[in-house]
DNA sequence: CTGTTAGCGCGTTCAG
DNA sequence: CTGAACGCGCTAACAG
């Protein structure tokens, strides 16, 4: 491992000229600069950035804290932020909590050890007081965690009510309705506005709250099972995309048939909800737009360049697939 | 912030003291470590990594390096690998190379500037060679980068005579055989036996080369699309989970049943493999072990404590679904 | 048992 | 235009 004073030795010169030409910094002399641009070749001289980071107090790596990168939404989310990141120079560290509040805190310590510049936060297990008395270089995702620290998130109250009407105008009259996101999550307002428009209008909406938290695949099929077989005759079913496959997996394998007997909406819209046959009708989040509005934000709280709003919130967008029947959506309700 | 040197000062004594208590390496009297400790929790002191990762020159952090987290397998594979690197101390920086070899790179240099103590890699957009010449202190998912670099694997060769047995014993006449990893990864085994042994049996084996490194979700549709249209009356498909599920979508669309007219085999059998209807037979791979596996071997060749073999080869398993007739596998072909 | 000191490798004054 | 010297915060070696 050669240093910057190797280089220096073999060129024949002081370290802080090397530092120079390292860096672009200051004056150099045209011959002075190839002398030590060919030492560093010859040395094949590489920067050390631990030396560098503590010069700066800075790593220029960003934590990304996630429930599990097993879901599709949040391993989509951590792609696009960490693509988005990379562009403007920073690079993504990742933690999956696994509902470990423990994991989540230590991620968290690390912006006090300067290990991290910043952190995006879409876990949900430690409470929000922890967030706050620290350096405010945090952006959450969908989380309100004070005024302290910004908030980036999709309208999720208008996708819980475009969902309703879909449900409203298939003419559906007992609608399931899976919920089980954290209590002081954003993505709630979705269930709030789903279930009051469609009780509003004369629909029974059955409820089904998963543990939150539970992000494996076991816990979506319990739940689905669950469902089914509490209301057996349900004629729809709105949850989060993959509670609402299972479901739909195990309504079809009854016999059920989608969209006749049973309507299907989906919430998050990813991939996965695509590749299933029929292709459901879901509410789509803008991933993509979502993890750059993050990335952008904390790096604004980092660099202190652009102020970042305490809120922002990125619309929600549907997209009608064949397990509901094709309306006409006015947001007349 | 406060320093070392804010808390030696606070307590009345020297830094090297409060080095010790905080490491609880050496001796120090008890009323010394008393009010050591206190000052501690008086400054809120938390020690600067960046500093000692300077001193040691390691940072605990793992570089892992995938083609793209949006990607079922390789999800699973980065979430695991960071369950198993946390529990050994390790942290994970990702890195999705989304096909270009000028990402792939800059990561791989982190390990020259020290930012990384070593690197996994599921990628390959670089050619091995750049790979080698470097600290070794990489290991390879399913690539052989030759005999410098440790790779570990699935035992792909048998996944693929799983299967050609399946289609074998479920009568297939016409299969569709998607292909489309990179060149040099372990993974095209499994094409190899698989057509080797549906020849040998007079089964025709129809194939579609994908474009490698096209991970996004249309190049599946299109790849299904291209197949189903060529090969209108094949009665089996052997793929991806993604590809494969792709082209089971459009030929439900298009009013086959399955499994009767059409035979569906899926590799790598993650959750989407699961949750569409009906469930498909799926190769799968052990995503755990074989993040483990390689998150131990990266950190056995960083504190060179056990020696790592050179190739470590991780048994698939067959589960049946119902896109597929049930069969009892003798490996008798 | 404890204080002092010398690096770790780099970036930046600040005189020359 | 350039070299020497200092400091970033911490650890380990070494006298006391």
């Amino acid at each position: 491992m050669a240093s910057i004073k190797d280089v220096a030795q073999k060129a024949g010169v002081g370290v802080g000229t090397v530092s120079r030409v390292i860096n672009g910094s200051g004056y150099v002399a045209a011959d002075t600069r190839k002398k030590i641009e060919q030492a560093i070749s010859d040395l094949e001289y590489t920067p050390n950035e631990l030396a560098r980071n503590l010069f700066r107090n800075r790593t220029g790596i960003i934590g990304v804290l996630i429930p599990d990168l097993d879901h599709p939404f949040f391993s989509a989310f951590t792609r696009e932020t960490e693509v988005a990141l990379y562009k403007r120079g920073y690079k993504a560290m990742i933690c999956n909590t696994v509902g470990s509040s423990n994991r989540e805190r230590d991620y968290l310590n690390m912006l006090d050890r300067n290990m991290v510049d910043g952190i995006i936060t879409g876990a949900h297990t430690l409470h929000w007081k922890e967030y706050v008395n620290r350096k405010r270089t945090i952006v959450a995702l969908d989380q309100d965690f004070g005024p302290e620290i910004p908030m980036v998130g999709s309208d999720h109250a208008y996708g819980g009510k475009l969902a309703a009407e879909i449900m409203l105008k298939n003419n559906c009259k007992r609608v399931v309705h899976i919920t089980g996101i954290a209590p002081n999550v954003a993505a709630n307002d979705r269930h709030i506005i789903f279930e009051e428009t469609l009780k509003k209008h004369g629909v029974e909406v059955l409820d089904l709250t998963m543990e939150w938290n539970l992000f494996d695949h076991q816990s979506y099929w319990d739940a689905a099972a669950e469902a089914l077989e509490k209301y057996p005759d349900a004629d729809g079913i709105f949850a989060a995309d993959q509670p609402a496959l299972c479901y739909m997996h195990l309504a079809l394998k009854a016999g059920k048939r989608v969209p006749e007997d049973l309507k299907v909406i989906t919430y998050d819209g990813m991939d996965v909800s695509r590749i299933c046959y029929p292709e459901v009708t879901a509410i789509c989040q803008n991933v993509k737009f979502l993890a750059e509005t993050c990335a952008k934000s904390v790096i604004n709280l980092i660099e202190d360049k652009e102020p970042v709003p305490h809120r922002q919130i990125l619309s929600v967008e549907l997209r009608q697939g064949q397990s509901t029947y094709p309306v006409e959506i006015n947001d007349e309700l």
